[in-house]
DNA sequence: CTCGGCCTGTTTATCTTCGC
DNA sequence: GCGAAGATAAACAGGCCGAG
């Protein structure tokens, strides 16, 4: 762990055109890439015994590496599309082992997940291509999945190694980053980091918006939430009736985000998942009634477990108004504590949430409305 | 035309903070 | 100490580009 060592230096940076900082990175770089490649040839060396011998269903013979499997319309489409579940991924790391073993490699998964084919041919049947292809194969052994799907889960469960909150270093690192501007620098820090691109590419904006700032404190209050929706008005050119289930284009996000001074992803997750049910939802509503009925109608889908919950289904038994976002916040909390609530048979769960629901208080949704003032104002329901 | 890599929008999950 | 709100990160997904 000495370059974590390295890294850490990064804590105290003051500097950042500092040049042996960004120096110092592409060597944790190169030898990251190093490794990989290394670990790449001892692949590429066994090469010649890696035949296809099993059975293979229709949807795991394609070339097609990284991008999704294109279905033809008269063709079923017979694996599953759903998230990947912890049976699944233990079969994954079953199949890794049983390759590994059988092959006579060592057990760096994390460098064929970080492997990327930069600079030579990405012609399919390139050595290098062929021999990613045939592992995601052999790993997609007994599973419904085609190979792009294990692909993905591969890379992203066996290549990153970092998960949660970025820490000071971290945020560092970025910043010199930013200053000096290597090429491609999302995956740049993606692999000396060890964290997933998305991430990176977030964390990178933000932190070039310089709005990292009042993160705490912030509150919606009534004036607020009508100042932004006169502003979503505004951009929008539409009256608040157009405004229900609605999508943005990206430009409008951006304008309030200027006009908020607030990210516009908080804006966005704001909008949909609060503000929108409150201005669109025109009943009175409890909220320990609504976690019922959406507890009673998860009864009727086959769902399993919590993740394979798909909300948008559940949302069409709603009245207008409400959005799926709403609705999965809403019963997540009935769940916040009990352990492991998303590997719990759901049958389990919706029981224990039954029971749950009536020890929680019972409190109504707020809805609003614009007044002949032109501001929010919350309707009151109590006779 | 195909592919992989990269970029970025959308959805889901988890962590932190605040007011009661 | 608790639940809700808010913030942040992970996971999923699709589009664009350039090389062959």
């Amino acid at each position: 762990m000495e370059d974590m060592d390295l890294l850490a230096r990064f804590e105290n940076v003051e500097d950042l055109s500092d040049p042996t900082l960004i120096d110092d990175l592409q060597m944790v770089l190169e030898q990251i890439q190093a490794e990989d490649e290394e670990f790449m040839q001892i692949l590429l060396d066994k090469k010649e015994s890696m035949v296809v011998t099993w059975e293979q269903p229709w949807y795991q013979e394609p070339n097609c590496l990284t991008r999704p499997l294109k279905v033809k319309d008269d063709v079923s489409q017979d694996y599953r599309t759903d998230t990947i579940c912890s049976e699944e991924a233990e079969l994954i790391s079953k199949n890794w082992k049983d390759f590994r073993k059988t092959y006579g490699v060592p057990n760096k998964p994390a460098c064929l997940a970080r492997w990327r084919n930069k600079d030579k041919s990405r012609h399919p049947n390139t050595p290098e291509e062929l021999v990613r292809r045939f592992i995601m194969a052999y790993l997609a052994r007994g599973l419904n999945r085609t190979i792009y799907q294990v692909y993905k889960f591969f890379i992203t469960h066996y290549g990153n190694r970092f998960k949660g909150r970025y820490s000071v270093y971290e945020e560092k690192i970025m910043l010199v980053c930013m200053y000096h501007k290597p090429k491609n620098v999302v995956p740049y820090l993606s692999a000396v980091l060890g964290r997933e691109p998305r991430g990176i590419y977030k964390k990178l904006l933000q932190l070039s918006n310089g709005k990292i700032i009042e993160r705490n404190n912030f509150k919606w209050t009534l004036p607020l939430c009508t100042t932004f929706l006169k502003l979503l008005m505004k951009y929008t050119g539409e009256p608040l009736e157009n405004l229900q289930n609605k999508r943005f284009g990206t430009s409008i996000w951006v304008q309030l985000e200027e006009a908020m001074g607030k990210e516009h992803l908080c804006l966005q997750m704001f909008w949909y998942n609060s503000l929108h049910v409150q201005l669109f939802v025109r009943c009175d509503i409890k909220i320990n009634k609504l976690r019922k009925k959406i507890l009673k109608k998860l009864k009727l889908y086959p769902y399993k477990i919590w993740s394979d919950i798909r909300w948008k289904e559940i949302l069409e038994h709603f009245p207008d108004g409400f959005t799926h976002g709403f609705l999965y916040k809403t019963t997540s909390n009935i769940f916040r504590k009990y352990k492991d609530y998303r590997q719990t048979p759901l049958e389990k769960l919706i029981d224990y949430g039954l029971k749950r629901i009536k020890t929680m208080p019972n409190k109504r949704l707020k809805t609003l409305i614009l007044n002949e003032k032109q501001e929010l104002e919350i309707i009151n329901y109590k006779k």
